[in-house]
DNA sequence: AATGGATTCGACCGATGGTCGAAAATAAAA
DNA sequence: TTTTATTTTCGACCATCGGTCGAATCCATT
């Protein structure tokens, strides 16, 4: 039963080559060679192309995820300290994602296939430990608002696509405009004073 | 110059095939098949499979998108119910790409590729027209916010995520409470009473 | 009639994701 | 150790795909 470790070195071999092409560029061949193995062997292990994207992308976030949801066990911490440091730890993990393009434009359009994949797994495992949060903060009477699950899903949901930019491409400052926006939005929304939520912001 | 006819036959040969198969699933051949010309001639009309995915996106937003702008102009409507007829609209084009489901289980994963065109089409023509509805209502003091693309922006991202449901699937009454979240935080983020925004509701 | 551009077409190409059965490696049984 | 059974590896092979190409056809203009 090494199927982990041999699973991990076809993923590993992935993750190399994502890091300068999209994965519609990338053949299963390629990916075997990089592994050093046969081609059949990634069909022993995986049964499909695709199945290989989500386990990377699965694997990718197994860490930040679970530093997460230790994260909301801690009581005792404050629910803004607890939500920004979890969002640190997503923040650094998604950078492992982030391609630098084959060349001058690569069409971000065909990428953006694997960062809806990230985007839909970092969004249902998140959703309900962030929801976990908001809901202590609204008890502790330090967040006032009756949607814990709702607030949670719209942070994540305009967070995840703005901060990915391959969704809706927007030059900086207008990604930088929007989660002012947001933040304001909030904390207005929440009964909370300006400044509480920046560690939103990137 | 019969290029519109062509295309548009091309364009609707697409929309049937995919009323029932996924994009991935449909090839060129099928394409020209059903439009009732040779695999060739596609090729004439778009220079490729994407482009013409692309072109029956656009043509799909076409009339929701200009009712939308000339809505934006008719600066004598209250902005609340020209939102409200916007969102209108959006909704009846948006159930032309609801595809049902092939058998049991599709792979959401999969078609959500079409989706995503879709939503980033709809937001980068849809967010100008809205922050100017948005800074007028700020003028005339109905909206008290101090960003009015970045709110444009919001609404438009949760919404389009939310509705489309593939992105982030999610059981309807969780979308309606998401929804419904993102309206009382509207509501209170701008300033406005309860109830007052209830035209986001599916 | 003749010319030349616009349009149509399907055979063809290289490459891809996935299959298969046979070999090689490893474990179990004798 | 020898034999049998099981797991693992592999690349040739397959069907299919997106896209190309040059020949054939249409059609307007001269």
């Amino acid at each position: 039963m090494q199927n982990q470790t041999k699973q991990n070195q076809i993923l590993d071999a992935l993750q190399t080559l994502l890091e300068d092409k999209n994965i519609q560029n990338i053949s299963v061949s390629e990916i075997a060679q990089a592994a050093g193995i046969g081609k059949g062997s990634i069909y022993y292990y995986f049964p499909s192309k695709d199945s290989i994207v989500d386990a990377l992308v699965e694997r990718s976030y197994e860490k930040p995820l679970e530093t997460a949801k230790n994260l909301a066990r801690q009581t005792s911490i404050s629910p803004f300290t607890r939500m920004a440091l979890i969002f640190q730890a997503c923040r650094n993990s998604s950078s492992a994602f982030r391609s630098q393009k084959d060349s001058a434009q690569s069409d971000a359009q065909e990428e953006a296939f694997i960062r809806q994949k990230y985007m839909k797994h970092l969004i249902s495992e998140m959703k309900p430990v962030l929801t976990d949060i908001i809901r202590q903060g609204i008890e502790e009477g330090q967040i006032h608002f009756d949607y814990p699950a709702a607030l949670a899903e719209i942070v994540l949901i305009v967070l995840t696509v703005k901060l990915d930019n391959s969704l809706v491409p927007s030059a900086p400052e207008e990604t930088e405009e929007t989660i002012r926006g947001l933040i304001s939005l909030l904390e207005k929304g929440t009964g909370n004073p300006v400044g509480s939520l920046n560690f939103l912001m990137i």
